[in-house]
DNA sequence: CTTCCAAATGGAAGCGCTTCCATTATACCA
DNA sequence: TGGTATAATGGAAGCGCTTCCATTTGGAAG
């Protein structure tokens, strides 16, 4: 049975059925405030909770809306606010364990938030390209995550000209707040670790140093790595260094290189534990005991690694995320906020394939 | 430099700076349109795509646009256009592996199109009944894919009412578009495959059959095992049936279990590639050979089973999100779609933990 | 019972689009 | 050349909110 009242001004809006049989019509604010005989000025002031209602009147307000199961359209709220209420999260690979944990850091956070979370997942050097482009200048977020993917000046420049505030999660940039690790004394760290066990033929396998996405971690661990043999006094053998892409595959093939050398290894440091685990499972082919005959450690502290007492560095994932959206979020509230570098601790995990 | 316009009419819209300082202020269709010199109306048929432009006209239009480096409002044209052109998911621990597949195979179709993914993660029963209750009615997607979840008849027929189109994933009700698998043809597969290599002995390792998410896949893959024993002529015990949370922890403990019964199992079946490494833990702490001592086989064929030589029963996880995100765009389309079951197919995969 | 002030309320305007309808320009034909 | 069908265009109205400002109401004080 339509409700309706007569056309009594020029605009004849909120009138509308509210049994719409199959087809389900949205209640308004203007119907719920006909209901409840008030102006649509009161609903909206009780749906935000403004104190200047009398407690009779939100009484009555919150009858009709409750008779009417009405909720209120984000979408024509984000229009009048001017805000989208959406935070956008750009993030390479996101089904990779590594990602994910840092995902699950943003998601708990934004959860907790009036926000909506929008994922833009890049697995390609043109997808990150378009996100980088697209996603900022949209009017589709009101701010942005960004994992480990570092920008260039110009992208910097134009999300400023646009107004977006850019968070940055493992990657750099000047003048963006970012929240990152010491890649390089995780390196450090993990070396060490390798040389103090007694290991002198140390091998490092990574990501190529330059890669299409501008990864730097492999780099800065790179550097540690290589600090370190310098600190302890141990040769830099290039052939030692050894580069694959994520897979597994790729990594079992890299290892083997290493052991086809004429003086191969006796400890892997891997630039991630996804990867460590082709490692291990080279040495396994071979038949070569982990660690006797070769120790490996990892970076990064994934679930797995704990179960395959997999040595690592570990990464504070999660903490990353969480806190990247909760600077993030500081950030909305004060465009004028001056970018900071957070930058959080890593921690030497010595599990089984280092110490026997 | 402000660029502005006298007020030569009621509304003076679209007037306002296009330099703002550090204020970045949003160009908007009435500036691209007295730009070029057209109306509003011709600006959003050249956005559009509309055939009805002269070419002389939209070449105007696009070069204002061009200008401008405007970009539509997105929340503005979702008002107009009454679409949130966004997806919601809902899904329970979307960091488990399982259910990241799943969401990688979403995302990918999504990608795909102009709808916007938002997830929405459950890791507790209130938080699922809020997003059953809240994000259907809450105008804020145009479609919902709910993953391994099952809804109740009040669920919906609320949802019906709310006109939100809703795929299950994983999850079974008769009045919705859903994509499965058959479970109890999974249990019995893995079951069938251990009693042909000559087990007698079964155990079975799963969820609590009754769990407070409601969770169905344990409870028949729990059946696919009985019907298996009772094919073979084998008896069912009892005590060779253990659950266990998602856990590794819980997982061993309830192998612990199994080893120390009296008459201990030559073989576990268990419900998750997840919990199968606890399983495999919990054998290699107690120095038993897999598969020689106790044959394992997981369920799901997540990523690192292949890395474990885990045999196990493979699920088409990507594939279900994929598919359920098409269904769900077909709906939206066309809501009158009468709701339909897809079952995708199931497949034994033998590896060295059931096959030395 | 007035008077006056603060509190409460109503609703127009505006957020930035799409679309419909009325109007205008163009092209074609006799 | 004029007339007419058709294509192209302009812009008001409307999507469902928030907010500001003007107006009304309630109640305390006299």
């Amino acid at each position: 049975m339509p409700v309706l009242s007569a056309g009594e001004g020029p605009l004849n809006r909120g009138q509308r059925s509210l049994i719409g049989g199959d087809q389900a019509v949205a209640v308004t604010i203007y119907d719920v405030a006909e209901r409840a005989g008030v102006g649509i000025g009161t609903v909206s002031r009780v749906l935000n909770d403004s104190p200047q209602v009398r407690e009779k009147t939100r009484q009555r307000v919150l009858a009709a809306i409750e008779e009417f199961n009405y909720r209120p359209s984000p979408i024509a709220q984000r229009l009048s606010l001017r805000k989208t209420l959406a935070i956008g999260v750009i993030t390479p690979f996101f089904t990779r364990p590594s990602f994910v944990e840092r995902l699950r850091g943003v998601e708990a956070v934004i959860a907790e938030s009036e926000y909506d979370l929008i994922i833009y997942n890049v697995e390609t050097v043109a997808r990150r390209d378009i996100c980088f482009q697209e996603v900022p200048t949209s009017h589709r977020v009101d701010g942005l995550i960004i994992i480990s993917l570092s920008p260039g000046d110009e992208d910097v420049a134009r999300w400023a000209e646009a107004g977006v505030p850019v968070i940055l999660v493992d990657a750099d940039h000047p003048l963006l707040t970012r929240v990152v690790t010491d890649d390089v004394a995780g390196g450090y760290k993990a070396t060490r670790h390798l040389i103090e066990l007694g290991h002198r033929k140390i091998a490092y396998i990574s990501n190529p140093l330059d890669n299409p996405f501008g990864f730097t971690s492999s780099r800065y661990r790179y550097r540690g790595y290589r600090q370190a043999l310098a600190d302890f006094g141990l040769p830099f053998q290039p052939e030692y260094h050894q580069e694959s892409d994520h897979s597994r595959a790729q990594t079992r093939a890299a290892t083997e290189r290493l052991l086809s050398l004429d003086d191969p290894p006796t400890a892997i440091f891997v630039a991630s534990d996804t990867r460590a685990m082709g490692v291990l499972e080279a040495l396994k082919a071979r038949g070569l005991k982990v660690p006797d005959d070769v120790a490996v450690i990892g970076y990064d502290d994934i679930e797995v690694a704990e179960y395959l007492g997999l040595s690592t560095v570990h990464q504070p994932l999660y903490e990353t995320g969480a806190l990247g959206v909760e600077l993030l979020l500081k950030q909305i509230d004060d465009p004028e906020r001056s970018p900071m570098r957070v930058e959080l601790p890593l921690e030497l995990v010595v599990r089984q394939t280092t110490v026997g």
